[in-house]
DNA sequence: TCATGATTGAATCGAACGTTTGACATTGCT
DNA sequence: AGCAATGTCAAACGTTCGATTCAATCATGA
């Protein structure tokens, strides 16, 4: 039932591996049809053969990367959501049904961490500027999908205030994924590269907390569970 | 001894003006010196002219907008710092003091608010980017100086999660500029368009929040006085 | 085996890119 | 007035862009 199909081998398949990596490495603006054609080793003619465009191969690089993660995310959502049926799902375990997917789906990747992540960050961040409208759809779906969520896990917060955590939220892990590399080589003080379960997890517990300002912590110590995240 | 001098009118205001426009509006990648030197109602040569370059001109514009906000952030931070003296800072000054800024140089500037708020975002957004080394520098230095200033209102925090926590809440600043107008097209739930200094006041108290996580408070209340912030 | 449709390769299109040139106009100084 | 410096202008530079053409090539089933 999934719309976006993608070719086993052939020149297809190595144009949109092509497409993914420029794009991750350069941003959507800066690939050129033939810096993709000259890296898949195929004719410049391949692109507009086989996609019709350009953008549209980008479009559909995208998705690849894009949709196996929001399909993630959804399930997960949901999956936690069942499990806490009833109760209040608890905020840590929908920021991680957000986040987790970046990092099972890196595995199945045939990009190196670095590059997957840079991937995910620019679909995100360039959201508006000009990218497909199927991407922005999906995104605002999702969006709009676990804002409802945290709205249940959080009655007490406004509707109006919950909007702009969410946007917040999703600030920090764009800025995350995009400057990761960045923010190793700048942060003199850090000790070693940390592996990324990590940093997710400091993530998360960072945006669980930012989400719940001001609400007043209804069960004694929201602080010890969190540490037990097993990623 | 400031070592940007702006031009008082004429062509070289004019296309500084127009290429800040356009870039706000467009990104560094999708402007063109066509482009720049149509709105500049100029010849095409006179950017070369003037400027050396396109890269040069969009540089000299960005540190435009970019050299006094920093210079206000870095200063806003000195004032916080003198007046508690002694003292821990409080988290929301330190997190004012980087904000703050943007709020109160959008006023000096001819952009509108929103184009405002985009060309800063994007100054920050495409860091490591392809963009000029010196936004770079002035971006990596007034970091660092904040870092400092957490650091010590944060002192049980350890050095390597407060940097993490700063990229975060840095990431959430970005697509706070970025995508504000985004948001309020998005956010159906809200009602009408609220101030920038209301947006500013939630970020405030949500970045306090995730930077605090996992400490204890030592003052009993340190919500009320939040609420007391000026704009 | 041969016809047919799918796929390629080389060449080329018009448009836009950043930059450079040289002629021309303007200004300020002696 | 004469000269030099400065700024402006249209035009063109060479390059790259996405897209297209068309003949050559390939695979496959009749």
């Amino acid at each position: 039932m999934r719309t976006v199909t993608i070719p086993e081998a052939g020149p297809k398949r190595k144009l949109l591996d092509a497409a993914e990596q420029l794009f991750a490495e350069n941003g959507f603006e800066a690939v050129s049809v033939r810096n993709i054609t000259q890296l898949a080793k195929t004719n410049v003619a391949a692109v507009n053969y086989h996609f019709g465009s350009r953008d549209d191969l980008l479009s559909l690089a995208m998705m690849r990367t894009l949709v196996p993660i929001n399909e993630e995310r959804v399930a997960l959502l949901e999956s936690v959501e069942r499990k806490w049926a009833g109760k209040v799902t608890p905020l840590e375990e929908i920021i991680e049904a957000f986040v987790r997917p970046l990092a099972t789906q890196v595995q199945k990747s045939d990009l190196s961490e670095r590059l997957f992540y840079k991937l995910a960050g620019r679909i995100f961040a360039e959201q508006g500027d000009g990218m497909p409208p199927q991407i922005e759809a999906q995104l605002k779906a999702v969006i709009d999908r676990f804002t409802r969520s945290f709205s249940k896990a959080l009655p007490t917060v406004p509707m109006e205030d919950l909007v702009w955590r969410i946007h917040f939220l999703a600030g920090g892990m764009i800025h995350l994924l995009t400057h990761q590399d960045v923010i190793h080589r700048l942060s003199s003080g850090a000790s070693g590269t940390p592996t990324i379960d990590a940093t997710l997890s400091r993530f998360i517990r960072f945006a669980a907390a930012g989400l719940r300002e001001g609400t007043e912590p209804a069960e004694p110590a929201p602080k010890a569970p969190q540490a037990t995240f097993d990623f």
